[in-house]
RNA sequence: GGGCCGUUAGCUCAAUUGGCAGAGCAACCGGCUUUUAACCGGUGAGUUCAGGGUUCGAGUCCCUGACGGCCCA
C-alpha cells in the first residue's frame, strides 16, 4: 500500500530508517539482508513489470528495484507511476544481486517521503553553466558529483590541519571580524555600520594584532581558522571573502615556521590525498621535494634588472620600473612599487613549491628586521604556481619601533596610498605591556585546497561564492534615476583607487 | 576600468543569406520482467536576457543596459 507523504508533519525518516548511509546500509550488505533505506531518486527506469531506480544520499547511489510479480500488478502500478526523478522515497526490501552483478534492493515497501516540484537537470548532460551551478550551487552538488567529492575533500583537509595544529599544543581562539581599524595586512577593507552605537565599523583582513593580543596573556600558542576580508576585485586566484588560518608561536621564528608549515602541507598530502605530487591546470606540483629558498632581492634582480639594495628611494624605482613598460600609479609607495615589480616580473616564474625570503623591510610593518641586514625582514612566503600560499615572519615585538612603523604607515595613507595599515593604539598598548618574541603564518586555505583539487578558480573550492544580484537589471528599470545616481558615485569612489587593487598580504 | 565571447524549453544544445523557433533528456500518456544515460511510440512545453531601433518580416542586423566567461589593466 502506497503510503504518500502530503506535508512536512509526515514523520519519514524518523520512522526507523537505516541511519547508515544507502551504499553502506545495502551497497556493502550480503544478499538476503533485509534493509530500509532514505534517499532522493536520481534515476527511475520503468521497464514493463519491472522497475530499476537509483536512490542518492550523501555517499552515493544504491539500486533499488520493483517487481509486479513479487508486488501484485495494483501496488506495482501505483508505486511505478508515483515516483518521478528528484522525489525522495523510503524504501524497505531485501537485498539481492543482479544478473550484471549489481547490488540491488528488492522493495517490498516504498514510501514517497517528500516531492520535487521543479524539475532536476539533465541526468546525463548535468548542470554545466558556470553561472548556474555557483548561483544554485545545491543543485550543482546534487548532480555533480565532482564537486561533492571536492568539498568532502576540502572538509577533509581542513580538518587534518586542525589535528596537525593541535597535535603540536596550538590553541584555537576567535578574534573579532568586526574591527575598529583594519589591520594586519594591506589592503582595502569593507565598511559596515553598527546601529546602537553610531558608528562605522571594518570587517576585519587579517586577525594578526588580535592574536597577538592573546599572546601577550600567556596564550602563547593560537592559531585562528576563517573567514577575512578584503574589498579587492575577483580574479581566479583572489576573493573577497576567503578562509585564512593564521598561527603565532613564542619563542619560534620564522625558520621554525618553514620547516613547521612544510611538515603540515606535508601531512594534509599524505593523509588526505596519499600523494605529494598533485596536478594543477596539467602541471605537476612536487610538494615532496625540496622546496628551495630565493632571496626576494636576488629574484626581482634576476627578472627585472633592479637591484633594491641599491635603488632605495620611490622617485628612482618609479623611473626604473617606467623603463621596463610596466605601468605606474602616481601615488604608489616605494612599497607598493617593489610589490608591483615584484608580481609583474618574480611570481609568474615560481611555479614548483619554494620559499621567497628576506623581502624588503618597508614591506610589512608588523614583520622584523634582520639582525645581519636591517634592510630586509625575517620573513618569508610559500609561492606555487604563481600563487602567494603562505606569509609568515619572526614577528616584531618592540612596540617603540612599531609605533613608528605605524605612524610612518599613516603618513602615506594621508598622501593618498588607501592599502596601508591603520594605526591601533590598544596594539601598541598591549605590545607595550611586553610581547614574547614569536613568529606567525598565515595562509590561504582556499588557495591550498584549489591546488590540491585542481580547481580552476577559487570559487570552485567555495560553497556559495559572491556574485553580482542577478535581476539588478530589473530593479534598474523600475528606479532608473536611483541606480544612474548610485553609479555616479561608485565612479567617484572608482578615481580615487590606487595601486592595482592587489594586497600585499595576498596569503 | 578596457577588449573579446556568450545568454534560445526545467537541463544540455541546434536554428543556412534576415523568411513558420527545433532536437535529446526531463514531465505526461502507452508498450516492454534483470535494466545501467535502458529502449520503442505518442502528447504538452518558449517574455529567444531586458529595453529601444532598422525592416514587409529580427533568435539572427544596429544601439543601450543587465548578468556570466576568458584575456588585459
Amino acid at each position: 500500500m502506497l503510503c504518500m507523504a502530503t506535508d512536512e508533519s509526515t514523520a519519514g525518516p524518523r520512522s526507523g530508517y537505516d541511519t547508515d548511509s544507502v551504499t553502506t546500509a545495502a551497497g556493502a550488505a550480503e544478499d538476503g539482508v533485509v534493509v530500509r533505506l532514505a534517499g532522493r531518486v536520481v534515476l527511475w527506469r520503468r521497464m514493463g513489470g519491472l522497475v530499476f531506480g537509483h536512490i542518492q544520499d550523501r555517499a552515493g547511489r544504491v539500486q533499488v528495484s520493483l517487481s509486479r510479480d513479487e508486488l501484485g500488478v495494483e501496488t506495482f502500478q501505483e508505486w511505478a507511476r508515483a515516483v518521478k526523478i528528484g522525489d525522495f522515497v523510503g524504501v524497505t526490501g531485501r537485498v539481492y544481486t543482479t544478473r550484471r552483478g549489481e547490488k540491488t534492493v528488492g522493495a517490498s515497501e516504498l514510501v514517497v517521503l517528500n516531492r520535487t516540484v521543479r524539475a532536476l537537470p539533465d541526468k546525463w548532460q548535468g548542470l554545466s553553466n558556470v553561472e548556474s551551478r555557483l548561483r544554485r550551487r545545491y543543485l550543482d552538488l546534487l548532480v555533480n558529483n565532482d564537486s561533492r567529492e571536492r568539498f568532502r575533500t576540502r572538509a577533509r583537509a581542513i580538518s587534518r590541519i586542525r589535528r596537525f595544529l593541535d597535535d603540536n599544543d596550538f590553541l584555537e581562539v576567535e578574534t573579532p571580524m568586526l574591527q575598529e581599524a583594519a589591520s594586519g595586512a594591506a589592503a582595502r577593507p569593507f565598511v559596515t555600520h553598527h546601529n546602537a552605537l553610531g558608528e562605522d565599523f571594518y570587517l576585519r583582513i587579517s586577525p594578526e594584532t588580535f592574536l597577538k593580543r592573546v599572546v601577550v596573556g600567556s596564550l602563547d600558542r593560537v592559531y585562528e581558522l576563517g573567514r577575512n576580508f578584503r574589498n579587492e576585485g575577483m580574479d581566479p586566484s583572489h576573493l573577497q571573502e576567503f578562509t585564512m588560518l593564521e598561527w603565532y608561536a613564542a619563542y619560534w621564528d620564522y625558520r621554525d615556521n618553514m620547516r613547521f608549515v612544510r611538515e603540515m602541507v606535508l601531512a594534509v598530502l599524505d593523509d588526505v590525498f596519499g600523494s605529494r605530487t598533485v596536478t594543477y591546470d596539467g602541471v605537476k606540483l612536487d610538494f615532496g621535494a625540496d622546496w628551495p629558498e630565493l632571496d626576494y632581492r636576488a629574484e626581482v634582480a634576476r627578472h627585472s634588472g633592479i637591484d633594491l639594495t641599491v635603488v632605495r628611494d620611490l622617485p628612482t624605482l618609479r623611473a626604473r620600473i617606467a623603463e621596463l613598460g610596466l605601468e605606474v600609479d602616481d601615488a604608489a609607495s616605494y612599497a607598493g612599487l617593489v610589490d608591483l615589480l615584484y608580481k609583474k616580473t618574480v611570481r609568474p616564474h615560481l611555479v614548483q613549491p619554494c620559499f621567497l625570503v628576506h623581502h624588503p623591510a618597508e614591506l610589512v610593518p608588523l614583520a622584523r628586521r634582520s639582525d645581519a641586514d636591517p634592510s630586509r625582514l625575517d620573513m618569508f612566503q610559500v609561492v606555487v604556481n604563481g600563487w602567494e600560499l603562505v606569509k609568515a615572519y619572526s614577528e616584531l615585538v618592540d612596540p617603540v619601533e612599531q609605533r613608528r612603523r605605524l605612524e610612518e604607515q599613516a603618513e602615506l595613507r594621508a598622501a593618498g596610498d588607501d592599502e596601508t595599515m591603520m594605526l591601533e593604539e590598544d596594539f601598541i598598548e598591549a605590545m607595550e605591556y611586553g610581547m614574547p618574541p614569536m613568529s606567525g603564518l598565515g595562509i590561504g586555505i582556499d588557495r591550498l585546497i584549489a591546488l590540491l583539487t585542481d580547481a580552476p578558480t577559487l570559487r570552485e573550492v567555495v560553497l556559495f561564492p559572491l556574485m553580482r544580484d542577478s535581476r539588478r537589471g530589473q530593479q534598474a528599470d523600475t528606479a532608473a534615476g536611483d541606480t544612474a545616481a548610485g553609479d555616479a558615485a561608485a565612479g567617484e569612489t572608482g578615481a580615487r583607487d590606487i595601486g592595482g587593487g592587489d594586497e600585499l598580504g595576498a596569503v
